[in-house]
DNA sequence: CTGCGGGCTTTTTTT
DNA sequence: AAGCCCGCAG
């Protein structure tokens, strides 16, 4: 029996909401969207008898549908939410593509095609209009004509439809030579475009893209494929584009219109990647009654964040205004400083965040922080600063793991063991390690395989079979080991071997190790990686194979073509960075992360360096309404404590570039200045002001004793506070809205003390006419009995009284700084640690 | 031809 | 860090 206790009223409307009907939940930040999401998935299975293998969840990352599981597996059990399909559009669309592939024209071993790789087709299909573009004087970068074609793909788009539009716009606008310029890179990204759908085909390839626009294809002209399909969740639903859109349509058409869609307008930040929030009004006329419900009561943060968070977004003249209800005391002003470099402002964070581990008596420890970037190049001068503090730190979506140059070597020679027709892969791995056959030999490679109608390695393996003759750079010879260890692997893996195995061989036939050894300086790092990916190819087995228990496997409607290698390769492909996080080694680490990988998260403490223009709104930027919505996406994640920081001058390439202050903030503390100060909060003299903070986080509080001791080791042992607590502010130049602030001395940092009632936060429009409610009230609870490791601390939902977590280390020895020293924290291995891989892939 | 080394630039955000 | 360009050696 599903139990609602915990829920709000709100929150009980839309879990209860007939299954059978549309709704729309527009959930604030912090305001228990996921609780509200997995208690609606446990509502269908246990009240409304729904097989759980009928529910499909879709989730924007592969991590939010692992902690998605998580969560639900905690109200109806592990085997029924292994049942139920959750997973991203792409990893979904993936699945049932291996099943169908014949239905939509596909090889069922098709390779997922990344970026890099989709940019270098591209970047090859571009090459025969090189002289046509110089003769106009314009350059068309391989990653602009991607982005155009992705751009099309989001919309549903193929490249007939594409130059379709493009001569219709040429109709109706008027000639300018400024347009005739733009029609004809258009046109050659039509044309390119065309070339590029071939090519992927001839690879027997799909792109990222390709995954939703083949899933479209699939489920509306096959209803027998969407036919396990009773209700679709989908959340994250502000970020989802067009195409998405389509699936969602199709899917849900197919369950009768039994669709959940969980989102908020004001955390839309991926309009660059296509994404629409009109998605939320079309879902309301495509599903006639859609039900909208509003969550508004936020439970992550203190009313101050959300008074600073709301000040920023707020001024966006045309969102919908909407307001958030603080059910948290008003706790700390947010802070707002100035610094004269990014050296200046780095060392003030790691500094702080030591000061605040003391001050806080052991209440937060490192990995209660968090440093939020506009994008991750910003880290460099933050990641010293830490060292030099001895902070402990991991990066979040910074490096791709799966990016990495050794990683994608490795993977290369499988994919291609498992798809013969993918080229890219082919190029890459023929010459690695070098076997002197350049770009000179594989265009003729190419050249014989287009001949001849074969594939590049077919090609290859005529040459060295001696079926062809060899080509003018003669490369049989050179081919040889390659075509060994192609022949090898292949072998072995028709044999049943696990891909770690094979990863395992091909070390040993292309002696790996001393390729890395001889060409890379940090080859112990790289090689490192490499038995990181070997960690990960077996959980991948492992997951597999204990997902596919009690699960039952609609075999005679479409068989699985899944091999043990397609499915460690698809892992590897539609993997991303943060989905691989391991709680247990990152309590005592900061994060740094960029804004758009920290969506969906929350720490007790958040810091969001380098607030100026030009990173805020990034002077690139299409578009800064979205912007401004990053910035408040990223104050929303602080629980406790929020700091903006900017400097007057920053390096940016070679030289040295006055900064102002972001229009945002600067905006914001006009419209309303009392919600940031200058002042950092004084908790080791304010015993209130630390018990909100904890209160907040509901943890308990340190002793005046505990406090007092750190302070002192702090002051001790870290010698910057004096320069810092005085940091002449007058030395930077404040924007004209901060110039007032920064002559009057800084108001105390003691709102808090006003009341620990909840005032209604609302700006842009009339002031609240609600009433203050009264604060939840977290009853004192005893140490739980072990809630254990079981997972990272839940996002977005803290409305029930949790059993507190465990208790904060007793005193680590030198308040555990020196421990993790290690410098650099392996530079090769940013943010994969090797333990508690989860696996992006859906139930099957 | 290929490969190497050096020097340069260059980097938004991601499935 | 990784791509690009260059020039030189095998």
């Amino acid at each position: 029996m599903l139990t609602l206790n915990g829920l709000n009223t709100a929150q009980r409307a839309a879990v209860t909401h007939p299954s059978n009907a549309a709704l729309q939940v527009l959930a604030g930040p912090g305001s228990g969207k996921t609780k509200v999401l997995t208690s609606r998935i446990a509502y269908l299975v246990l009240e409304q008898n729904h097989d759980p293998a009928s529910i499909c969840a879709v989730t924007f990352t592969n991590k939010a549908a692992n902690e998605m599981k998580v969560r639900l597996a905690a109200i109806i059990g592990k085997q029924r939410t292994g049942m139920v399909r959750m997973g991203t559009f792409h990893a979904l669309c993936a699945l049932f593509l291996r099943r169908f592939a014949t239905k939509v024209g596909l090889d069922p071993n098709f390779t997922v095609c990344d970026a890099e790789e989709s940019k270098k087709i591209i970047s090859n299909l571009l090459k025969p209009y090189k002289d046509a573009l110089a003769a106009t004087e314009t350059t068309l970068k391989d990653g602009t004509v991607l982005s155009h074609i992705s751009r099309a793909k989001a919309k549903g788009l193929d490249s007939k439809d594409y130059v379709v539009e493009l001569q219709q716009k040429a109709k109706t606008k008027t000639t300018s030579p400024k347009d005739d310029h733009a029609a004809d890179t258009h046109r050659i990204v039509g044309a390119v475009y065309a070339e590029y759908e071939k090519t992927l085909r001839r690879n027997n390839s799909l792109d990222f893209d390709d995954l939703l626009l083949y899933g479209v294809k699939l489920f509306s002209e096959n209803p027998t494929a969407a036919s396990w399909c009773r209700h679709v969740l989908v959340d994250e639903f502000q970020d989802t584009n067009i195409t998405q859109y389509e699936l969602l349509r199709v899917l849900g058409n197919a369950t009768g219109g039994c669709v959940t869609v969980v989102g908020d307008p004001d955390q839309s930040i991926y309009g660059w990647r296509s994404a629409e929030v009109g998605n939320l009004a079309r879902m309301t006329k495509d599903f006639p009654g859609t039900k909208q419900i509003l969550l508004e009561e936020n439970y992550r943060s203190t009313a101050s964040i959300l008074n600073a968070s709301l000040a920023i977004v707020s001024q966006d003249k045309s969102r919908i205004d909407k307001s958030l209800i603080a059910s948290h005391p008003r706790g700390s002003t947010s802070v707002l400083r100035a610094f004269a470099s990014e050296q200046a402002e780095a060392q003030f964070i790691a500094v702080e965040i030591k000061r605040l581990v003391a001050s806080m008596g052991g209440v937060l420890q490192y990995g209660d922080f968090a440093i939020l970037l506009r994008f991750s190049a910003l880290s460099r001068t933050i990641e010293s600063a830490l060292q030099k503090e001895a902070i402990p730190s991991v990066i979040l979506g910074g490096h791709k793991f799966f990016e990495r140059q050794e990683i994608k070597d490795i993977l290369a020679y499988l994919q291609l063991v498992d798809n013969p027709s993918f080229a890219p892969a082919l190029t890459r791995a023929i010459n690695v390690p070098s076997r002197g056959i350049g770009d000179k030999s594989i265009a003729e490679l190419i050249a014989r395989a287009s001949k001849t109608k074969s594939s590049l390695l077919a090609a290859v393996e005529n040459i060295h079979d001696a079926k062809h003759p060899d080509i003018k750079p003669p490369v049989k010879s050179k081919a040889a080991s390659f075509v060994r260890a192609i022949r090898t692997l292949r072998t072995l893996a028709e044999g049943g071997a696990s891909p770690a195995e094979l990863i395992q061989r091909l070390l040993g036939l292309i002696e790996y190790e001393d390729h890395l050894k001889k060409t890379q300086p940090d080859w112990e790092t790289r090689w490192e990686n490499v038995q990181e990916l070997i960690t990960f190819a077996s959980e991948v087995s492992l997951e597999v194979a204990n997902s596919l228990e009690g699960v039952e496997l609609d075999s005679e409607v479409a068989p699985s073509h899944d091999t043990p290698l397609r499915l460690f390769l698809q892992a590897s492909m539609l993997s991303s960075e943060g989905d691989n996080r391991s709680e247990e080694d990152n309590k005592e680490k900061v994060t740094i992360s960029t804004c758009h990988a920290a969506k969906g998260l929350e720490w007790p403490v958040v810091i969001i360096p380098a607030a100026e223009q030009g990173t805020f709104p990034f002077y690139r930027s299409e578009d800064p309404a979205e912007e401004r919505r990053l910035l408040y996406v990223a104050c929303t994640r602080a629980k406790s404590l929020l700091y903006i920081t900017h400097v007057s001058k920053r390096k940016v390439g070679g030289e040295t570039k006055n900064k102002d202050i972001s229009e945002f903030v600067a905006a914001a503390l006009k419209a309303h200045p009392d919600v940031f100060t200058t002042r950092t909060p004084a908790l080791e003299t304010s015993a209130a002001e630390r018990e909100v903070v904890a209160k907040v986080l509901q943890r308990p509080i340190a002793t005046e004793a505990e406090v007092a001791l750190r302070v002192a080791e702090f002051r001790r042992t870290t010698r910057y506070i004096d320069e810092h607590e005085s940091a002449p502010q007058a030395q930077v130049t404040w924007h004209p809205a901060l110039a007032a602030r920064a002559q009057a001395p800084a108001p105390p940092n003691q709102q808090f003390t006003a009341s620990f009632t909840s005032p209604r936060v609302a700006f842009g429009g009339a002031q609240p006419t609600m009433a203050p409610r009264p604060a939840i009230v977290y009853p004192r609870q005893p140490k739980p009995p072990s809630t254990t490791t079981a997972s990272r601390p839940p996002s977005d939902v803290s409305n029930t009284p949790l059993p507190l977590p465990p208790a904060p280390p007793s005193v680590p020895e030198s308040a555990g700084a020196g421990v993790k020293r290690r410098l650099g924290m392996g530079r090769g291995t940013t943010g994969f640690p090797n333990k508690k891989f989860k696996v992006p892939m859906m139930n099957p």
